[in-house]
Order: structure tokens, then C-alpha cells, then sequence
DNA sequence: ATTTATACTGTATTTTTATACAGTTGTCAA
DNA sequence: TTGACAACTGTATAAAAATACAGTATAAAT
């Protein structure tokens, strides 16, 4: 990935930040006044060089068809952090939790009850369950009983199907393949 | 919360999907391709209504600038849930996990090491860290010590300020003001 | 029985937005 | 010392996109 230069860092911040607060791209002629410049021009051949060094990405002719490459929809992972203040962390990047694939087909449950605290999984809790894949032996996943949501291990056996609760305490459950809601990809608590 | 008919449910649907593949919203133009509208105030008038509703955000004007009240930038929390399948789980809802707004400021640390095991957070998760938000006492809090980050409790006592380990083992460790990176409000972990 | 809301057609117009092309000035590396 | 890149000014134009207003038909609510 090249490097980009100062100015050029400033207008990616700025789209970022505008698409971060309003929840679309800055048109060219908002960028335009932001940052003063007098002809339009000055603002197509920043997103140009934006582009062509891979920070975003454009659709031609739509208008506001700004995507930025690392969008802030997910979370930034910084793995390693420069020392001493103002620490840049925009700079640092290894990834992101949660883009945009991550969150096809995607709910949250929270969790009541105590059940699956040996997988280190706690009461108010939040389980994020993906919808619509494969479900093997061994995952955690997430099934209707009655008429409430559970979380519970998966183990199949020929034909049948048994949720399997983490605490030994509890005994498994036999249930039909069409009562699981999808996977458990993740767990999420508020501090 | 007033109810949505099934057509604008469809309308929403699309507006939704597209903002998801494509990061932007569509335009009316596009709305009226995809549902064959002969005409484009069709569009302008379930706009109209999905904003009366208080299912859409739209800024006048602008173009593009539809957001959906319920992003799904955010994971819809799931509380209650329709027996019997096909489960319908769009209609019920309780809220967003990572609303844009929770997304302000915000970037991830992937946690190494046991020391804050004593608080359910464990070697491999990671914390979310909010930047520019007050932190008070017995937060936990993000802090960069010699060149690393770590996650500790904040103990403020009159001019100075202690990290505290969850676990006993360690010992408090004084930092400056300045050191302090952010306030964790959440812990993820990958299933 | 009458109003209100839904779900559109049809046409016209304005505003916003992107794009195109011709230049200028300064910097930094080969 | 030349040539690529950066960072713009200036003017013009095409296109995309939103809006406005006048209607119609049908169903649901009061």
C-alpha cells in the first residue's frame, strides 16, 4: 500500500468523518468548500490519487459513491500502537471487526441464565449468531426450544441432533435440524 | 413504532440491502428501476412515509442521503422470537449493537496475556476501546506503558493516577493523564 | 358514509453533482 | 535539468438526482 501524503491523509479523514457522521460520502462540492479550495477540480484529483493508492473506492457517475477501504462501519483492530502522544493510531491497522461480510445475516441475543459460563459466556451477555451456514460438530449455536432462543454446543450423531449444554449440570437435548437459528460467531459484552 | 405494510417492507428491505453491498443508499432512480415505478413520485412517496414512520432518515436535498433508523452497521438485537418457522426475526427488535454513533472514536486492541482474566476478559479477545470519553474511577481503561497498550482498572487518587490489574498478582502501576488512551466499553470475542 | 391512507401514473423543472480540459506553481528525485 | 508528482486555479458542461404538482384507484379506519 503507498503512502499517502499529509494533504492527502487530511481528505481521506475528512470523508471518513463525514461518512462516520452522516452515514454517506461528502459530495465533491461539500469537500470542496471544507477545505476552501476554488475550483472543484482540486477535489477530483485528490480522490483520484485516493484511489488509485487504494485508500477508496469510487463508482463512477453515482453520485456520493465514496467508499473508504478500511471503513469505520468496522471496528479498526491496532495491533501496535506508536509511542508518545498525540498517538496516531489511524496509521496502525490490522484489520477490522465486523465489516460490512461480517454482518450478512447477523443477530444479536443477549444471554440470561448461567448455562454457558464454562465457555466463558455470561448472563447479560450478548451472542452475535450468523444466519444461513454450515453447522458442525462441536460449534456453538443458536436453536429455538418451545418458544425461547438458546445457546448451546452442537453434537450430531447419525440422524439425530443434540444441543449440548456447557455446564455438565445440565443434560443434552435432542431437537430438529429446522429449530437452529445459525452459528454463534461471537460474543459481546458492554463494560 | 408505528407498523409497516408489507410494500413498505419490501420498500426498506431493498434500501437496506443496497446500503449494505453498497455502502451508500440508492437513488430514487435506482428505487424505481428495482420495483418497475412508472413513475419517480412513487418513490417520493414511501420515502415519505418510511420517514413519517421513523424507519428512514432522509436529509433534503441531498442526494443519496437516506439512512435507515436501524442500520444494519449495527446487529439488531433479537429479544423475542416468533415460534415456528420460517422465523421471522426483522419484525422484533430491541435495539443495535454498534449503532454509527457507538462507532465515533472507537478502534479495537486484540488482548495478549492473563491479567484481566478475573474480569471475563481473556487471552485472544478483543477490547473496544472509545477515545475522547471521560474515565472514572474503577473504569477500565486503555493505557499505553513504555511502548505497549494495556487494559487495566483506573484508580484516580488525588493528583495521581494507578492502574490496577483485575488480577491481585500484579501491582498498581502509576501512569500520567496523558498515557491514557480511552475507556474499554466492550469485549469481543471470535467463537 | 365519509375520511384517511396506500399505492401508484404522468410530466415538468430545478438543483445537485460529477466530469472534462486547459493551465500554474512548487518540490523532489534521477 | 528534466521529468514526474503534488497541489492546486479557472471555466464550462453533461448527467444524475431530487422535487413539485396534478391526478387516479383501491382498501382500511372512524
Amino acid at each position: 500500500m503507498k503512502k499517502l501524503t499529509q494533504r492527502q491523509f487530511e481528505i481521506l479523514k475528512f470523508i471518513t468523518q463525514f461518512i462516520n457522521k452522516y452515514g454517506y460520502a461528502p459530495s465533491f462540492e461539500e469537500i470542496r468548500l471544507f477545505f476552501k479550495f476554488k475550483s472543484p477540480n482540486a477535489v477530483t484529483c485528490h480522490l483520484n490519487t485516493l484511489v488509485n493508492k487504494g485508500y477508496l473506492i469510487k463508482d463512477s457517475t453515482r453520485a456520493r459513491a465514496l467508499r473508504t477501504r478500511f471503513p469505520l462501519s468496522g471496528i479498526p483492530i491496532v495491533g501496535k500502537i506508536a509511542a508518545g502522544p498525540p498517538i496516531i493510531i489511524e496509521n496502525f491497522f490490522e484489520g477490522s471487526l465486523f465489516t460490512p461480510d461480517d454482518l450478512m445475516d447477523v443477530f444479536a441475543l443477549k444471554i440470561t441464565g448461567d448455562s454457558m459460563e464454562q465457555a466463558h459466556i455470561y448472563d447479560g451477555d450478548y451472542v452475535i449468531v450468523k444466519k444461513n451456514v454450515e453447522v458442525r460438530n462441536g460449534d456453538i449455536i443458536a436453536a429455538v426450544i418451545g418458544e425461547e432462543a438458546t445457546i448451546k454446543y452442537l453434537r450430531k450423531e447419525k440422524n439425530k441432533i443434540f444441543l449440548v449444554p456447557a455446564n455438565p449440570a445440565y443434560k443434552p437435548i435432542e431437537i430438529k435440524e429446522n429449530l437452529i437459528l445459525g452459528k454463534v460467531i461471537g460474543v459481546f459484552r458492554k463494560v
